[in-house]
DNA sequence: TATTGTTATACTCTATAACTATA
DNA sequence: TATAGTTATAGAGTATAACAATA
């Protein structure tokens, strides 16, 4: 028997969910091993592109709740994927920078992410893909922090 | 301090999630006071549209697992919104149904998400809209099920 | 007094194992 | 033996309150 999901699959916050459901199962099968999740590696691809970039400025950008940032930051740590040093103006804040294997795994994932990107929206052309990435980033738009 | 997002902000997989939760927020602001969840949201329209649909059926659906399932359909049960039937030809199955007041949040419901998927895509065209919503359909593809 | 970063904690969502009743 | 549905429970992800150190 057929299940009748027609309106379900026409409203675009459900379809938003899939896409990103599907990009988080195949993120996760290449990049599990490596112990690198989603949200950890957005942290890390920030901090390698942002030097001294501070824990508030991470939780702004992403939009994620200070106290849930500590874990990950700590993790990244301990790998030493990232470092964290006294801030030069601020006494209460801590630079965070990416040494040498930071900035390596932050390269490997980006491959992986695009290449994971590319098999998701394999049934796409090429025009299209181009097309859904604008509009999506347009949606999207710019993070207006907390 | 500006942060650099350029290439975090330029994955399909990030946009995806930042319009999913945008969503996800807006729903709730308007559907939260009516005690309805966007995953219940989702089982509600399907049981409207499938009378007699079971929770296995549900399951496979929505990629919901069969244990995370059962307290969704008991709240809306509770609420007056689901109704539950033997299955005619299944003794194991139960069959769901929507009454009068379940269909009638349902489309309520579905009036709303389409409200809050017009205020998301607010920066688009109209054009642009159809075809973000075309795109994002064929991404996510056909639920292949479990 | 406000802000950075942290701890502790709670709530939600999702996942696994084991059970029953029926097929 | 397999499937529908349930219970209990564990693990993520996300949220709030309260605190120390610094501005």
């Amino acid at each position: 028997m057929k299940v009748n999901a027609r309106e379900l699959e026409s409203l675009m916050g459900y379809n938003a969910r899939r896409v990103w459901l599907a990009v988080l199962g195949r993120f996760g099968e290449r990049m599990g091993v490596r112990g690198l999740k989603p949200a950890e590696f957005s942290v890390l691809l920030l901090v390698s592109h942002n030097p001294g970039i501070t824990s508030r400025q991470l939780c702004a950008s992403l939009d994620i709740l200070p106290p849930n940032l500590v874990r990950m930051v700590h993790m990244l740590q301990e790998r030493g994927l990232v470092e964290r040093r006294a801030h030069p103006r601020d006494g209460r804040a801590v630079g965070l920078h990416a040494p040498p294997a930071g900035l390596a795994l932050t390269r490997e994932a980006v491959r992986v992410a695009r290449q994971v990107e590319a098999d998701v929206t394999g049934s796409l052309t090429q025009a299209e893909r181009a097309t859904l990435s604008r509009l999506l980033r347009k949606v999207a738009g710019p993070n207006p922090g907390r």
